[in-house]
DNA sequence: TTGGTAAATTAACACTGTTAAGTAATTTTA
DNA sequence: TAAAATTACTTAACAGTGTTAATTTACCAA
């Protein structure tokens, strides 16, 4: 079946065509200006042969939220080469800084926004697998380091969201600008930085950063 | 000239309503859902009564906003009684994770929606008072904690940005819904203060919560 | 060539924030 | 008190939003 097969590609190539559309929109513009009509009008279809390829907006904000997750995990491979557990969950949290400040409205439809959740809710397997993923990887490393004796033993669940709470805390803040005025912007991802690099210097006080 | 005042008078007591119905909307039923013709129902009024009042749907959140952090501040009038910085500041985060869980719509417009400092950066004096005196409350706290030797000296605006980060990820991580998998949602306000009471045990080691 | 299916479009609905123009009510002035 | 001016409010409209139903166009098999 050759041309059922080319079809499905065909399917496949429109369906790119409009998460690329929605994706040059929502970098350039931000999440809030990506419209349907736009999107239709970028890759010179009507607004509603959208609705052939996605339900609804929600669900193209769902795909780019999965998206997000690639580049996110892409970042986290320079992780690997780190001996040093603890020297691992630094730079874990400074990729983790570095991608949401370097990919704001990224982070923000990954962390920030309703409408991928939304999407979850409705789904009958409702898991978030790229997000406790994400959570998993964190929380063998913490495990990791508790188990070499580099951070004290303390309930995983209750560590893991005190740092995810904080790197999150911080990355965003400064997207919704709230940290304009406590730090200029210059000097936020550095000020960030240290902020890590202090929480990981009370955990561990043989710790310093080169 | 009576009658100048309680011209003023009917005028603020209009823009009240106005808010009054915007806060009950909001609350009732989220941000998002809050419409200019909707506050008008409320009030009674038609829709476009309601700009004479206000510029624009942003400076009715802005107003919320503001709300928002009176209520915080109100919320935060317990800390005076407590001795210990150390005690004080564990409350200080206790109390706002507690704010934010039970207020998450006007959390979310205070710290999470774009809208009130869109209002703020089209003002000539550009200052986001009310923020600026809650962190600087904080800030105080962290000098009085390293003045007394209760925590480790360390750049104020590192740790400051650490905590308020921390508190504020884990709330609005909750609001967001990206907690959902990770803890069962009746649990949730206990383990971010375990997160919390973890992270002021780190700071000093002789602190533990009663 | 015809019939049937799949793909895309047009038109429309019910909303949204916001502005301009017009009306009604009130106050000031003569 | 009557006319003029100001204030308060409303109606109508614009340009936009997501989304659905009905319709047309394009394609492929018999």
């Amino acid at each position: 079946m050759g041309i059922a097969e080319r079809k499905e590609k065909q399917k496949q190539d429109i369906k790119k065509m409009i998460l690329d559309a929605s994706m040059q929109l929502f970098i350039e513009q931000g999440f809030e200006h990506v419209t349907m009509r736009k999107i239709a009008d970028l890759i010179e279809y009507s607004p509603t042969t959208v609705y052939l390829y996605f339900k609804d907006k929600n669900e193209i904000f769902f795909q780019l939220h999965e998206l997000g997750f690639q580049k996110l995990v892409e970042m986290n491979k320079n992780l690997a080469e780190i001996q040093n557990p603890l020297l691992r969950l630094y730079k874990m949290g400074e990729n983790y800084i570095n991608f949401g400040m370097n990919n704001p409205e990224f982070y923000d439809v990954m962390f920030i926004q309703r409408a991928p959740m939304e999407v979850l809710a409705q789904m009958e397997v409702c898991d978030w697998s790229v997000g406790d993923t994400a959570i998993d990887a964190l929380k063998n490393l913490l495990v990791e380091c508790m188990d070499k004796g580099l951070i004290q033993k303390a309930p995983i669940e209750a560590v893991a969201m005190a740092i995810w709470g904080m790197v999150h805390g911080l990355v965003s803040l400064a997207i919704r600008e709230r940290l304009n005025k406590m730090v200029p912007k210059e000097h936020i991802i550095p000020v960030m930085h240290s902020s890590l690099n202090w929480l990981l210097g009370t955990i561990d006080s043989s710790f310093k950063r080169e």
